[in-house]
DNA sequence: TCTCTAAGTAACTTGACAGTTACTTGTTGC
DNA sequence: GCAACAAGTAACTGTCAAGTTACTTAGAGA
């Protein structure tokens, strides 16, 4: 009975576990950059909260960049997914979108640490995003065709307006705080912000 | 004719001229910090753009933070005055602040910075400007009950809202991008969403 | 069972940066 | 015109962080 021995597919623990390795350490990445941003972040602390040797952490990713450009990478393809299954309804999709900004403060954490760091350069994965942003756009026009938005206005606008209105909150916490008196991770916000986009939501529709 | 003479007033270039060097270092690190955030800002940086020796930096704000929060406090008091002049018609106001947006993405990208780093913290002047955002909250009340501004809404959420619709595209440059395919600081871009705000402006009218 | 490669480690190097020291010089009030 | 203090300077210090070196060890294949 060979239990003990491991084949190359398997990742169960043992001393030497190069895809668990490479999963801690982004995992912790990820937090660490969400966290503090690029220029915050510290190799060190994430070699530490990920449990691994920092020299793995260049052995995998090269440099501090290549960390996070993979972590960018990682997290944008996981996200590409949750976009898709979206209501055609504005009054369900702005709460929709709104709950998910919730469920994931740190990925809009990671985008305004880009908007601010990486200005002018060339985005990461910038072909990938912008079809993405092309398909984005595209659902909002199947959506106005089917006449559940209103064609008074350009596609981009639309898509850019509803994800102002859903992600700024998380987006400037400090600001929602001293407007609303409420703190953004507080039900009792959440509720109230869903239940504002859900009738504001009319301004998108369709007017009859 | 004693015209070399300077008085305690005279604030005109001379060898020491206190005030001039603590302008000099508070527009430095105001460029510097919306630039880099307060962690990517050097104090180094500051001190060389400013033309003047870091050791006054120290000497006149103590510490890098003490600088920040400097830096903070005197945009707050600037900006201020701005926002009271704003019209009572959401179809002028819209477009006026993201027009005064425009003109100052330094101030959105540093209430940006303070987004990411000093979440839980207690936040640099936080009375004034609690203060500051009960008369905001307050005049859009006035609009309401003058008829501008529908009333179907709270006030905090009609606020908020507003400032999602004319800040997010400063805010998150790269989205803004990817989406519509034009530079933000293309001036077609800001003619564009300028005609958006104007006309989506009516979601936030009363309805007849 | 031996060997070769990749996984993993600890200690080190190098540079950068916040903050300081010890000093000089200009200005003002007397 | 001089004492006292504030403005200003250059060079320094201790620390911290990214990245490297030089090594050991696990495990797959021959």
């Amino acid at each position: 009975m060979a239990v003990s021995s491991s084949s190359v597919t398997d990742s169960r623990a043992s001393r030497r576990n190069p895809e668990r390795t490479q999963e801690r350490i982004l995992k912790a990445a990820f937090k660490e950059f969400a966290a503090k941003g690029f220029a915050g972040a510290r190799v060190d602390g994430i070699a530490l909260s990920a449990s691994i040797n920092k020299r793995m952490l260049y052995h995998y990713f090269g440099s501090k960049e290549g960390l996070f450009r993979e972590v960018l990478r990682r997290k944008m393809a996981e996200r590409q997914a949750w976009g898709v299954a979206t209501p055609d309804d504005p009054m369900a999709s702005l709460p929709y979108w709104f709950g998910l900004a919730c469920k994931d403060p740190d990925w809009i954490r990671l985008l305004e640490w880009e908007a601010l760091q990486f200005v002018e350069k060339r985005l990461i994965d910038e072909e990938k995003r912008r079809d993405s942003a092309r398909r984005a756009v595209g659902r909002i026009r199947g959506r106005q065709s089917r006449g559940h938005l209103s064609s008074e206005f350009k596609a981009p606008h639309i898509l850019l307006a509803m994800i102002a209105l859903t992600w700024f909150p998380l987006a400037f916490p400090q600001l929602t705080r001293l407007i609303t008196g409420e703190s953004v991770s507080n039900a009792k916000f959440r509720a109230g912000q869903s239940k504002f986009l859900r009738k504001f939501a009319r301004a998108f529709q369709q007017r009859t």
